[in-house]
This record gives structure tokens, C-alpha cells and sequence, in this order.
DNA sequence: TGAGAACGTTGGCGTGGCCAACAAGGAAGA
DNA sequence: TCTTCCTTGTTGGCCACGCCAACGTTCTCA
């Protein structure tokens, strides 16, 4: 008896289905509010603001590092960011081989757009959860990961 | 005070990261599956041998739309389906620019090889939660989506 | 001093998802 | 009937994210 969702049977119950849908559902969200308000910035441009806003100064390869990006995806984004004056890149004069990111002021005000964005985003995405449903899938995915 | 995890602490306990994350992992076993036990086959194979298997021969068009993939990537998908002669397609005679796709007998048994290898795999993503657990989470994630 | 490791960079690949444009075929209204 | 519009399949392209290989440079350590 086919239902109105017409996702095959075998498909539609198993967890790894659901959580690409519910990913993809929140990637979605996320992907139209940075297109609205993001300043063409994405995901990985964030994720390095966040790092560097939080631990300060660091290396390419640690940026990567802490924030499961892969160097040659951390050299490409740091560069967008550079380029926007979100970033400033500078040699380790210790060790010349380095770059050593800093976070700027304007770069600063990014991150604390881009986290009003994703925090509303946040709700969006578990707005079919009541608050105690929200703790509960949150526990539960931190189990996982 | 960084933990061990050193993920931002703006990005790791946000819903949306988790599921990303989540999902990232059950991806790269789904992957590591289909490569293994998979014949070349991906995600999008699977989903349309699901649906030709479940609801019989259709339309690419019908079946992007049960599927949910856009119907450019049915075409590409379905090309190397038939290559493998795991579908056929036929021009609908009452309706000329319609194909009717059949899944063929090998499609059946590739499905099923592939049924048992992303069973698999469902157990192997949710290791870390107990039964009731597991129906929790995914009795969540069936309402987020 | 010499071997090996780490760093940043370039270039590439794959999956999943999406969109635009087009020709062919069919349907519905003037 | 004719004309307009829609659907279908196809091609070609784009993006985000993740991952890998190779290279030259720089540093460390045995």
C-alpha cells in the first residue's frame, strides 16, 4: 500500500536514509541563509572563523586540524577569506614554513552574523521537535559522532 | 578549557553540525560498502533498483519523482544500469516520449546483495546506542523529516 | 650532515544535489 | 484544425563537501 510519501520501502525506515534526509534538509536551510546573508561566504569559511575566534592565531595545518578540514580546502578558503580582509595571513617568522592566520575585527563581525543566521536556522530545523525531543536527538547524535 | 574534540565549541553541539556529522560517518561506511560489496554501483543505483523492485516498471520521470533524484541524474544513473543489464528501458508505445524501465532478474539479485550489504551497515552506524536507543532516534528523525 | 617529517599549495576526483535549455511528443483550447 | 502549452528525456553545467597525490620549501632529529 503505497503512501503519500512514495519512498521505497527498503529505503525509507533505515537510519542512514533518515539522517541524509534530515541533513540534507538542514544543509538546505543552512545553504539559503548564507546565500541571504552570508556574504558569500559557506560552511568552511565559518568553521575557520569560529576556530580562529575561539583558540586565536594558529597554523594552516592546525586550523585543519581542529576543524576536520582537509589543508588544501583550508588554503583555498583562507584565501576567499583573506581576499575579504576576514583573515590575515602571515609567515611564522619562527618556523618560515607557516602561515600564521589571525582573525580580524571585520572578520570578527562576520562570525557574529553568520552566528545569528545559523542559530535561527537551528530552530527551523527542529521545529517539529518539543524541547524535550530536541535534548533527546541531541544526545542521541553525540552518542554517535 | 579544549577538550580532546577540538571542534569549535560554536559549531559542535549545534543540531545541524551533529547531524552533519552523523551523517558524514554513515556516508563514509555506505561508501566503503558500495565499494567493496557494490559492483560500481552508488547511491543513486540502489535507490532506483529499490524503486523498480517496489512499485514495478515506470517512467524515468515517475521514478524521480519517487526517488527524489533530479531527473538528469535518472538518465545518467540509468545509463549505466542498462550497461550493466541490471534495467531496461523501452520507448512507452502509447506514449512515445516515455521510457518504460524494467528492472531485469540480475537488477533483482544486485539489489538484494546491495540490501544485505546497507543492512549491514545500518548496525554498524548505530553501535554506540542501545535498542531503545536506536528506536528513539530514529522515531526523532522520521519527525524532522 | 643526511634522512625524514611537516607545511602550504596546486590540481584532481567522487558523491550528492540542483538548474537551464533543448527537441520530441502529446494534450487542450481557440 | 491549428496553435499553445506541458511533459519527457537528454545534455551540459554548477556548487558544496570531502578526500587524495604530488611537489617544493622548511625544519628536526638521528
Amino acid at each position: 500500500m503505497p503512501t503519500d510519501d512514495r519512498t521505497p520501502d527498503r529505503v525509507r525506515s533505515r537510519p542512514t536514509w533518515l539522517l541524509a534526509r534530515a541533513h540534507g534538509r538542514a544543509l538546505a536551510l543552512l545553504h539559503a541563509g548564507f546565500e541571504a546573508h552570508g556574504d558569500g561566504l559557506r560552511g568552511y569559511h565559518y568553521r575557520l572563523l569560529a576556530a580562529l575566534e575561539q583558540w586565536g592565531p594558529a597554523s594552516q595545518a592546525d586550523l585543519g586540524r581542529d576543524t576536520g578540514i582537509d589543508r588544501s580546502d583550508v588554503t583555498a578558503a583562507l584565501r576567499q577569506l583573506e581576499d575579504e580582509a576576514l583573515v590575515e595571513r602571515r609567515v611564522d617568522p619562527g618556523h618560515r614554513r607557516r602561515n600564521i592566520v589571525t582573525i580580524t575585527a571585520d572578520g570578527q563581525r562576520a562570525l557574529q552574523r553568520l552566528d545569528v543566521v545559523i542559530a535561527d536556522i537551528q530552530g527551523d530545523v527542529l521545529a517539529p521537535l518539543t524541547p524535550e525531543q530536541r535534548r533527546q536527538l541531541v544526545d542521541l547524535l553525540e552518542k554517535l559522532v
